[in-house]
DNA sequence: TGTTAGTTCGCACTCTTTGCAGATTGACAA
DNA sequence: TTGTCAATCTGCAAAGAGTGCGAACTAACA
């Protein structure tokens, strides 16, 4: 995703209006890595500015997506999550935690694939799941608070 | 997914019971390859039963889903999607139409990961997306007729 | 045939996201 | 600075996909 000061500038030049919301968002999501929900940037420029609604979140977040500054996540785990990463990367999920972190896969461009008969691939995303560090240990101190 | 007479012995033998909705579900998803939502299999056993509740559509379908007969899969497309295909797999949808079709990726358990920073990976899957047959034909049809 | 634990079904309700419209305001020009 | 007006914001209703609940029902077994 391009910088706040970009952004202004690429609203702007396509007939869009570069809002205190939408400032607050630009700030928000540049450079985050947690991929976070509507209801959690929701959450945190609500801190920032109250009154600020979900809807115009989502509106401004679609609005992003849409000019290819955000890619929209769905890791199963219920909300679409928003990711300021443009990057050829896929992703892992910790399926106790729900955390959301980059990966990068050497030659995920050239799979080689089975069954397609016919079928055009156009894209290929690829979502690991297992257990996140701090998931791990938590384990690990409850086994030997029992043990 | 077992056969539905072993599914009916499965089912007996954990106490569970087999009924005329279960049975029906059991013959509808057997061998199915479409990768249908629950909607979709409700219409399909209504028509066979009238009366049957999509309330026990979803129980049926997650019953056999967590006794590993079923996988449950998220293409993105809004409704979850149901498969009795229980190998080691992948999907491609079609961006335009929905479809979802089995593929199989050589090498697909032992990717080069980078990033992972302590994250444990218990399992991949990867998504396709792209354009089926029946789509790339209807838009060369399209461009024909237009041009 | 009786008993009973497991099922079915309808309905209310949650969660996430979108449609709508009136009130508001950023951007540009005079 | 001020005016204009399209773009935006917000609140609320509503849609789509599932899930929790409980009364009525029934498969399984004695
Ligand atoms: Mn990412
Ligand atoms: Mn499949
Ligand atoms: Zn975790
Ligand atoms: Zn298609």
């Amino acid at each position: 995703m391009k910088s706040p000061a970009e952004l202004t500038e690429t609203f702007r030049a396509n007939g869009l209006k570069v809002t205190p919301q939408r400032q607050l968002l630009f700030g928000l999501m540049h450079g985050n890595t947690v991929h976070p929900t509507a209801e959690a940037l929701f959450a945190e420029a609500s801190a920032r500015m109250p009154g600020i609604s979900l809807r115009t979140v989502y509106q401004t977040l679609t609005d992003l997506a849409s000019m290819g500054e955000l890619r929209l996540i769905d890791v199963g785990t219920g909300a679409t999550r928003f990711d300021p990463n443009t990057d050829d990367h896929h992703h892992v999920v910790c399926s106790s935690c729900g955390e959301v972190r980059d990966v990068y896969v050497a030659g995920s461009d050239r799979l080689k694939v089975d069954g397609l008969d016919g079928f055009r691939i156009e894209e290929a995303s690829i979502l690991f799941s297992g257990t996140c560090v701090t998931c791990a240990s938590d384990t690990v101190s409850r086994a030997s608070a029992r043990g």
